[in-house]
DNA sequence: GATTTGATTTGATATATGTCAAGAACCATG
DNA sequence: CATGGTTCTTGACATATATCAAATCAAATC
């Protein structure tokens, strides 16, 4: 699995990015925009399977996801692992270092991805700076303790049709905020990382399909997912 | 379920509080721990049962935890309701209401205690002034993160006895760090609790404390345990 | 202190998901 | 285009946990 990280020179100009919206400068004004920018020194290339950081290495950065897209994992000791998080175009990643000064869980490329790089203690610096940018960097924490709060919901308490749903439906929101498709996109993972994710082993998760096929929810061939019945899976979790 | 909040007037010092370093003013110098008292502006005592805020509820404070212990629990629509931590003495509590400005769980005192409220908006305004605690705010946030994906963990790839083991030895830890026997003491919460928490029902609940007692790992009666051998425990988790 | 209510334990049985296995489909590579 | 290696699907069977039920025990209330 190899390492190359292209670094490019080149600045990303979070003005003229079209994740503004979704990502770290949200409601500020031109002048703390350039703020930011000046922070995001650099833009990284990766392949897929590239790791963007492992379990362990030291913390630096949080990133921003500028095109691609990303699983998240933590491995227990005895091998077992599990897929914390799938991440997309727009979302921070890297959080869970800030705790220990070192990351908990591994980062991957599930495709060719670019990222924009945000030194955490320029961040912190800036932050005191602008507090439009200091809250928003605190919502997005707290974002993501209220998605983890979700998982745990999910995996707690849901049967493995409904777990794949309420998946299938998250995914379907995300790229709909990103201006894609909501009912027909390509899923990135494998079945084994979407069972790793869900609590469940890769067969449940190609039989449960499968039902959800049958019954009319959706159409699944290798990796390419349509949603026929948005409202249909939604309240089927809602029951 | 009376919400009988008595608001004593008296001011918290931080500077005499023996939680002081597992809670936010860490690595503050005594000036700065007079300006983090300053903002910590009343006591609220509750009663076993009382809620400290619902979901739903508007904003306004982080709660430093005194005395007592907690519960926080999210609510599915279709009524199941998920366990998604227990709080004890110097932990904060209140993080997930940051991201939408209103609370995304319950949070109900399992016994008599005490909280110290922090109005999150000055607190924000003070962490401007002390990067110091700006950062261990950031730092608690993304322990928060932490500490959930390890449930994650737990939910998604271990059986009912690790699970278990797992949650004993992670309420031993916490007691050991407040100066308490690691060894020995009181389950604050029912069956039903446990298991909501860990994603199992309260008859396996049982069931698998009667085994981990069989096996000489544990002692209970009751809510009353006895951890009698702690390597034990952790090592057949980590087989 | 008696009584009711809720919490806990334990047993018998049901069920959802896991495990093992084999073939089919797909993908990357030479 | 052929080939080898993943990934995916599906079947048969195993198992962990859930469900239902009843008895015991502890705690709250009058």
């Amino acid at each position: 699995m190899q390492q190359s990280i292209s670094k490019t020179s080149l600045k990303i100009a979070c003005s003229s990015c079209n994740l503004r919206e979704l990502c770290l400068p949200v409601n500020l004004s031109p002048a703390e925009v350039a703020l930011v920018e000046n922070l995001t020194q650099q833009k990284r290339s990766f392949r897929r399977g590239d790791y963007l950081y492992r379990s362990g290495s030291k913390f630096q950065s949080l990133y921003a996801i500028r095109t691609g897209f990303f699983k998240t994992q933590v491995l227990h000791e005895d091998g077992r692992e599990q897929v914390t998080g799938f991440q997309m175009a727009g979302e921070i990643i890297g959080l869970d270092a800030i705790s220990t000064d070192s990351h908990t869980c591994d980062a991957i490329a599930l495709e060719d991805s670019e990222v924009c790089e945000m030194p955490f203690n320029s961040l912190e610096e800036l932050s005191r700076d602008i507090p439009s940018l200091q809250h928003h960097l605190h919502k997005i924490m707290s974002r993501e303790i209220v998605r983890d709060q979700g998982i745990m919901l999910l995996l707690g308490s849901m049967r493995a049709e409904e777990r794949l749903g309420a998946f299938l439906l998250n995914l379907s929101q995300r790229y709909a905020a990103r201006g894609y498709s909501a009912s027909s996109f390509q899923l990135r993972m494998t079945r084994q990382e979407i069972g790793s994710y869900l609590g469940l082993k890769l067969e449940t998760v190609s039989r449960t399909l499968s039902l959800l096929q049958q019954r009319g929810f959706i159409q699944i061939r290798n990796k390419s997912l349509d949603l026929l019945d948005i409202p249909g899976l939604q309240s089927s979790l809602k029951a």
